[in-house]
DNA sequence: AGAGCACGAG
DNA sequence: ACCGCTCGTGCTCT
């Protein structure tokens, strides 16, 4: 968090540019270099909160009481409500215009949850800088908020509006016949950019004959830039799309029936601005309209990027790609045949809005068809470009889009892994890549190297960054530097990340153009109908008592291997195989996956399962009637290609990413809706009850929560303690389990012993463990010698035989324990 | 193919 | 705030 803290102000109390109100400042969220004059909102602001303030429960709410704020006269007509004190929205969904508020919202703030009926927005210095990339003009996000809001928007907002705005958005930098210009329609903008001594130095100016001048510090010229009229997006197509001739005031989208219509209209009327908006950012220009520019050394793009992000100006990247002469075109073309949806669409304008390549971010759930997206993209720009994936498995997966999706001849579309080294024919054409490939900066193979050269040597017209959201890492970023992209378009589903680091992308690509609802496509049919529930299992009173003995890597597994939640799971499967849906297992630790899925006699596969086994099951699952639940662990999660499941559940998910829960339940969305009522997906996450799985559990959630998703919790499955087939019925056998446990754990701790080859049947699976990891791996799950002592060897003896003598362990405490333990005991203090 | 390495994400 | 741990990935060399 870059959140400035009072001290930071109060420390230099000289700048009073920078004193922060202490309140709006905790709330409004202010990147470190903003100079925004917040000062000045400092007088409006308590005036506000001061006048006429009842005094009557307003207590209870504290702050967060707003009864004092005027309400408009026909304020039940209007759907929002705006706090004045941190920027939050909140938007009535069950507002007829709500959905034109909605597409005005997404684009202007940042969506903080939205369920159903109660929407909350936030807006932010951020929000505010995306709006105005895609065209939204200052005055016109305040007018249209007015417009929606049930009170008159506080003046602390709109001049927060104007802050931001005033220097967001005003400058950008285009890439025109391979000159770098830096544009704005405002030259005094300009003139104040020259005036910074990094920007200026790297300024190019040209004669009459298009020299180079040499300006040694000559400023007297700073003032003349170039003129030219903006160009206009309406003559730009993008492919794909069915247009009716006439249309245009509706969305394809919203097709309704005829009386919603009518409302419709009348809506319409009366903010016709939510309207205006949507159309100006088709024909944002009208005749005449005038840029200025001047011209930058390409070498300095970098250097004046980061200088103008570091003043907040930061450059917005535009494309003028119909003007490029330079760089040859790329013979590409969708396939007649293919249509792209109203979403996509929808995306696509934002960022072509203006006859330009907008760079930016399109966020869009697993399953809606991103690729395509970019795709279209490519096929719009019609340039040379370059795709950059998580893994070489998606590498494919997008070459084999191309072919299907557009017209692409096979040789202009080349694959560029650590095994596959393809270029393609012609001067231009596209490449498929991984970003381990192109960052990577440790020692190349010759002919990796001779392929960067080429990378790095060419000038993109598209670089295509898929599943952005890792960009920011510290490696990964390098690639939006070292290539030289003319557009960039990130595509991800979550844009989360755990730490602070997304904000980033915001300067490393560009602002989110677009992010879909995810509700929305699922009410509309283009993803599926998620039932989401959470299944409360308790723990067995054995598990238990373990549990609250032993430290967090050992209850770990303990609540994952918890025999009521195996039941459960057990259960769950039984009762979906029987509705005839494909069901993925995910559980993050191996060795519950495995213990899993050979108790329930299901394939599974993990980081160590190889190529060809992985297909296999891929295979018979997507084909084989038989197969109709797989297990997975995280390799799940990316870069492997899952067939279409319907069913999903998890019964590890310890960490609390909500990336993760969120990419998970992305696998089953792509299920086609079987008919227009009810869910056709289902996922359900196993918690042990009263575990730290709990917590966990609700910050993963938190992701799907606020994309709307509701969570029904589940303590009781309906006829599952009558279920004779389910596994660890019998106290004896779910004391073995409990032992087997405690032994894998022990010996998880103490690995790198010895090797114990002559172990029991169970190594067959784990062989394959030890083949492709550290054969620490090996010995640890098989070793059961590694216990070292000879009490442990009658442990040992016990784990072999039936569960009754170790059930008195738990209870005993005593000096037996402490013994088995005493490891682990070791460990935990000596940390402390 | 397998070992070794470096790295990401939580 | 930092570190350590696990699981996973990709690239390179043998």
């Amino acid at each position: 968090m870059s959140k400035r803290t009072l001290d930071d102000t109060l420390s230099d109390e000289e700048d009073s540019d920078v004193q922060l109100d202490e309140m709006l400042q905790s709330k409004l969220y202010v990147p470190r270099n903003a100079n925004l004059d917040i000062a000045s909102l400092n007088s409006n602001h308590h005036e506000v909160v001061n006048e006429g303030r009842p005094d009557f429960i307003s207590h209870i709410f504290g702050k967060e009481d707003y009864t004092y704020l005027p309400l408009k006269k026909d304020h039940a007509s209007r759907p929002l409500w705006i706090s004045p004190e941190d920027g939050h929205i909140i938007l009535e969904g069950f507002s007829p215009i709500a959905e034109q508020a909605q597409d005005f919202l997404v684009a202007i703030s940042e969506p903080v949850s939205r369920p159903a009926h109660i929407q909350e927005y936030k807006l932010t210095p951020y929000s505010l800088y995306a709006a105005v990339s895609v065209g939204l003009e200052t005055e016109d996000i305040i007018e249209v908020l007015n417009r929606l809001s049930k009170v008159p928007v506080p003046d602390s907002i709109t001049q927060f509006i104007r802050q931001c705005t005033l220097s967001y958005g005003k400058v950008k930098l285009v890439l025109k016949h391979n000159r770098y210009y830096v544009e704005s329609s405002h030259p005094e903008t300009l003139q104040m950019l020259l005036k910074d001594s990094i920007i200026n130095a790297g300024r190019i100016l040209r004669d009459e004959n298009d020299q180079i001048l040499n300006l040694a510090g000559n400023s007297s010229v700073s003032n003349i830039f170039m003129v030219n009229s903006k160009p206009t997006g309406k003559d730009l197509t993008i492919p794909g799309i069915q247009k009716p001739k006439d249309q245009g005031k509706v969305d394809p989208e919203s097709l309704l029936d005829k009386e919603q219509e009518e409302r419709k209209k009348e809506d319409e009327k009366l903010f016709g601005a939510v309207v205006r908006i949507d159309k100006e950012d088709e024909e944002e220009d009208y005749e005449g309209e005038q840029v200025h520019a001047f011209e930058i050394a390409a070498d300095q793009v970098e250097n004046i990027k980061k200088r103008c992000n570091d003043i907040d100006y930061p450059m917005l990247e535009e494309y003028d790609f119909r003007n490029d002469t330079i760089n040859a075109n790329l013979e590409i073309d969708l396939k007649p045949t293919t249509v792209i949806r109203p979403y996509q669409e929808k995306s696509l304008s934002k960022m072509f809005g203006n006859g330009r390549a907008r760079s930016g971010i399109i966020v869009l759930p697993c399953g809606a068809g991103k690729t395509l997206v970019g795709i279209t993209a490519a096929c719009t720009i019609k340039k040379s470009c370059l795709v950059l994936c998580t893994s070489s498995v998606s590498v494919m997966q997008w070459k084999q889009q191309f072919l299907q999706w557009s017209n692409i001849k096979e040789n202009q579309i080349a694959v560029f892994t650590s095994d596959c080294k393809e270029k393609f024919s012609g001067s231009s054409g596209i490449v498929i890549s991984t970003y381990s490939m192109v960052a990577n900066k440790r020692k190349r193979s010759y002919d990796a190297q001779k392929m960067m050269e080429f990378l790095e040597s060419r000038e993109w017209g598209f670089l295509l960054l898929d599943e952005v959201h890792v960009v920011p890492a510290n490696m990964f970023r390098t690639v939006v530097t070292t290539i030289a992209a003319h557009a960039k378009l990130g595509l991800t589903a979550t844009l989360v990340r755990e730490d602070e680091k997304i904000d980033d992308l915001n300067f490393l690509i560009g602002p989110k153009l677009y992010e879909a609802n995810w509700m929305d496509l699922a009410s509309r049919g283009h993803i599926a109908n998620v039932q989401c529930a959470e299944v409360w299992c308790p723990m067995t009173p054995e598990f238990y008592k373990e549990y609250l003995r032993e430290n967090t890597r050992k209850r770990t597994l303990l609540y994952v291997m918890n025999p009521k939640k195996f039941q459960a799971c057990q259960y769950l499967i039984q009762y979906h195989e029987r509705r005839g849906d494909k069901i993925i297992v995910f559980s993050d630790n191996v060795y519950a996956l495995v213990e899993y899925a050979k108790k329930l006699g299901k394939p599974y596969i993990y980081g160590g399962t190889g190529q060809q086994e992985r297909m296999r099951i891929l295979q018979n699952f997507q084909y084989n009637p038989a197969v109709n639940t797989i297990f997975l662990s995280k390799v799940g999660d990316t870069s492997i290609d899952l067939p279409e499941a319907t069913c999903l559940i998890q019964i590890s998910s310890h960490y609390g990413s909500r990336r993760q829960e969120a990419q998970r339940l992305g696998r089953i969305l792509r299920a086609k809706r079987r008919n227009d009522e009810g869910f056709n997906a289902f996922f359900y996450s196993l918690v042990s009850r009263d575990t730290q799985e709990m917590y966990y559990s609700t910050k993963r959630q938190q992701f799907l929560i606020d994309q709307g998703y509701a969570f029904k919790v589940i303590t009781n499955l309906e006829g599952m303690d009558s279920d004779p087939n389910l596994v660890f019925k019998t106290h004896n056998e779910q004391m073995d389990l409990l032992k087997a446990v405690l032994l894998a754990n022990e010996a998880d701790l103490k690995d790198e012993e010895i090797d114990h080859t002559d172990d029991v049947g169970r190594i067959t699976d784990r062989r394959v463990v030890a083949k492709s990891r550290a054969g620490a791996v090996k010995r640890t799950m098989t070793s059961t010698k590694t216990l070292s002592g000879g009490d442990n060897m009658a442990y040992l003896e016990y784990s072999r035989n039936a569960g009754g003598q170790f059930a008195s362990r738990g209870r005993g405490g005593g000096q037996s324990s402490s013994k088995e333990h005493h490891a682990l005991f070791r460990k935990h203090y000596g940390r402390k």
